[in-house]
DNA sequence: ACTATCGGGACGACCCGTTTTT
DNA sequence: AAAAACGGGTCGTCCCGATAGT
């Protein structure tokens, strides 16, 4: 048997980087697939949800990636309030490293999207939820009560989301790091650490 | 001098809505133009710097409603936690009755312009820090110490965003009534509320 | 290999025609597809460099067709001033049918252009220069020294180029046929005729 | 009472200039006007035809310059061969002082304009007439024959109009002080020089 | 299964020459 | 004499389908 391309995945990782620097709108066809090298004539039978379709696709993929990320750091880090140090850090490096481009995968999209496409913003819901799901259960295993740990578990990811905002606004990373340390204490002092 | 038309008031207030409902690159200026009833012939007259102009006096322009929606809040409230209990309120309410399409006014273009205006990027920077700026001020008057005030003002602002990010990709205002909560807490705690 | 669409040379020789009347600026894409019958929409899948290309490529093909008709006339001229002779008599019956709307396909844009596309001065250079270079190599046939020959072409040409000039302005062909007389003479008398 | 204005004058050479560089249709009014310095609320007041107008009077200032250069050149000119030598060095410096942007100020719009604009042409027309008017009474004077001096004096005429178009496309200058040569010596043979 | 060529039609921002008003 | 305001047009680009070849 021939060997499948590889157009398809190639197009959905450039679309996921093109889409959190730029949003949906601005990024053109032309540019994902000039971009992942992936040939312009069998866009279509790839991806028959066009351009909507791609981009619900790299939502899915990038909160897929940046729940590999929580949940490495969850595993190596004594208390989840440590974990959330660390994660911080890893999002202000990786904003920086790439000039402020790349900041969350979801957000950018989620917000000019919510109002223009379900299935887009489905996608993204999805992703958040599985962030904040994968958070949470770390802190019931930890002793916190259900219902604390799920707010708890988004109050988290909501700071992170909205100190990447504000950090894409000022070109400065330091309010991650900032503000991750009250966020930590609060959850280690919920886990009785 | 010639008469005065309020075309151009009209126009940044209606580019202000579309910008926060679907980002800049999706809003036409047909579609201001339109919305707006301002006429197409004299924008460049008004606006010489284009929709990129457009665009960065209406986000200095939402960040000013919303600084004073948080200002009145503030004066009305007897601690900095009750402001912020009824901020995300007045936040919450507002994206309900838009059919969760009206959130922060100046999120989803900071997000999706960061990396490619400048000067829209400096006008959402701006927006932020005038928030922050005022909510610190108001710790700081109740006795926090100035370095805390500023961290705490920022985890403020941050959780709000960031819960208004999440709710809009969920269409679920719970979160930010939920997050609102915690929040406060903390704030109450520290001025010894 | 999928179908062939002959939108290409049809648009490029409707531009031909519309830029030698109205010239670069004044004509425009709309008009050109009008004209031409070609699609808009693979315009600039047939054009990517957009309208200076075609621009570019319609002068090419307007000085090819102005080279054929020259070649031509030299072949079944006795003299190469008999040859100018009945050139300028061509391009004067042109003028006259096309109520002096169509002279040169090159000068026009030539001169509107030379200062703003340098891809477009140097197709009209290229055209003019192989008018001058076919003339002149009758001449080097005809006996002419090649300096001179070189000399006594171009001569011809500009003899022509300008003599257009004025009858498009005079709206009289009359100019043409009577420069071209001195000017034959001067030719023959070179070649020994 | 109080001085006029010099708006006027200051926007007919200004738009001269730029005529010939780039043509009419490409030459915006806020060109000229940004150019010239002149206000644009009183365009209108000073050229109540509009851009047609002003591109009238251009040509026709244009023609006059042209007419006072040749006419020094004459005056000083033992023969009118001589005088077509120096007219063709002048226009060949003023090339190549500009970077060939400034050949003829009436040749480009000529074109352009010929089918477009009556008014335009007319006043090409009569600019091109009154050059050639002048070198032929001239010829006259010297003893040529009416009926040849005008010829001769179209083709003199025509030849550095075409020499200038060549010119232009090539940015080489070299031609017009080439074509001068012979065109000379065929005057001064038919004055008896 | 996969990819290239081509067509469609709407819309993008920007800029044009002009008129109205003071 | 000039500032303010205007309606219409520019080229370019968009995403997508239809069709045909490898």
């Amino acid at each position: 048997m021939p060997r499948r391309s590889d157009a398809r995945p190639r197009a959905i990782r450039a679309t996921s980087v093109l889409l959190q620097r730029q949003g949906y709108a601005a990024t053109g066809l032309e540019e994902i697939l000039t971009t992942s090298g992936a040939p312009k004539g069998s866009f279509y039978f790839h991806f028959p949800g066009g351009k909507e379709q791609l981009a619900t696709e790299a939502l899915t993929e990038g909160g897929h990636a940046v729940r590999e990320a929580l949940h490495a750091v969850l595993d190596g880090a004594a208390t989840s309030g440590e974990a959330v140090r660390r994660f911080a850090e890893l999002e202000a490096r990786q904003l920086e490293r790439s000039r402020f481009e790349r900041g969350c995968p979801i957000a950018t999209v989620a917000l000019e999207m919510a109002s223009r496409s379900d299935s887009v913003r489905r996608a993204a819901d999805a992703a958040f939820e599985s962030w904040v799901a994968l958070l949470a259960s770390r802190l019931v295993d930890d002793g916190v009560p259900r219902a604390d740990a799920r707010v708890l578990a988004q109050w988290a990811i909501a700071t992170l989301e909205g100190a990447l905002v504000l950090a894409r606004a000022s070109r400065d990373a330091a309010i991650i790091r900032a503000l991750a340390e009250p966020m930590a204490t609060v959850l280690d002092a919920a886990t009785g650490g």
